[in-house]
DNA sequence: AAATAATAGATGCATGTGCATGTATCTATT
DNA sequence: AATAGATACATGCACATGCATCTATTATTT
């Protein structure tokens, strides 16, 4: 080996992990405590009411962190759960048109309520105002340029800034 | 809802999982793809050839991300492959006393060079010198200040800074 | 000293994830 | 038009995780 990592390299790499695991089971705890499901489910409850029109099983695979088979089984969930509908695609018909149903909306702000909540208690009141450029500019800077996943979210993100476009949020 | 998360807090949210994912995925492809175990046990192994007098298994698991359950097994798997040795703890039968075998360093040291590699490319190259101390300050704004594995987690990195101490690395 | 609580660690179970593969359909090549 | 390849989605399997609970041992209380 003829570079070492140095001292930030490993704080970066460590705190991450830890930052990650520990915001992540604050909000899987939290929604738990509340008989909510995962925040996983949230953001594609989410994706899935902004897409006025349906939105195609793929897309929404590039927009969300599942891979396909895990979306494929997660929405599968979801629809028996009657939160989501699954047509057959009306140009492909390999392809599965998604929306959500009126309960599926009714749980997503059910669960804004508190997942909101948490992104202010969690995140929004721990970072220091001093920090956030670096901490968002510095973690963009791990995530490839061309990652779809990321700028599918980021636009997202950055469009509706994650918050309910209306309703009783 | 009275208070909304602003778009930087969603940022920090979007971005904190997206890059976690996508690093540690990284970490785990290489690392499979060499045939080596994944990163948990590598911090594991490292962990306990630091403590050359061996090491008591709670004390390991608050140092590590383990919940105590996934590290008694992930420990058995280690024993088995003759990485680890678990003796019964002198000053307390209930307890395990730990010990890397010189299999386990072996092994260890072989990790490192993808391991080691991984946070130069994934990590050191990629974060500007711009953002290195907001992006640690955030993440660490993150956990509660009593977190007791981030803080043996952080006394490691800052003592030995990951790297090997001596040996063919 | 007896009883109670607390701690160390192991195990069972339900669930989630990654990965390989299967099936159906669409697209491109000739 | 026939074939080969690519794409959309589903399914099976191995393994990891979170959580509840169990046993053994130590510490505390009375």
């Amino acid at each position: 080996m003829d570079r070492k990592p140095n001292d930030q390299t490993t704080a970066i790499w460590v705190l991450l992990n830890i930052a990650h695991k520990r915001v992540t089971q604050t909000f899987e705890a939290e929604l738990k405590h509340a008989r909510l499901p995962s925040a996983a489910w949230y953001d594609i409850l989410w994706a899935l009411e902004r897409a006025e029109e349906g939105m195609r099983q793929n897309e929404l695979e590039r927009q969300s962190l599942f891979d396909q088979p895990n979306l494929s089984r997660t929405i599968k969930r979801m629809v028996d759960d009657g939160l989501v509908t699954q047509c057959p695609a009306a140009t492909d018909r390999r392809g599965r048109e998604l929306r959500i149903t009126e309960e599926g909306k009714a749980l997503r702000a059910e669960m804004w309520k508190v997942y909101g909540g948490l992104m202010l208690s969690e995140i929004e009141d721990k970072v220091p105002s001093a920090h956030l450029s670096g901490l968002i500019e510095g973690l963009a800077s791990l995530v490839p340029e061309k990652d779809e996943k990321l700028q599918g979210k980021l636009k997202t993100a950055r469009e509706t800034a994650i918050n309910p476009p209306k309703g009783p949020c």
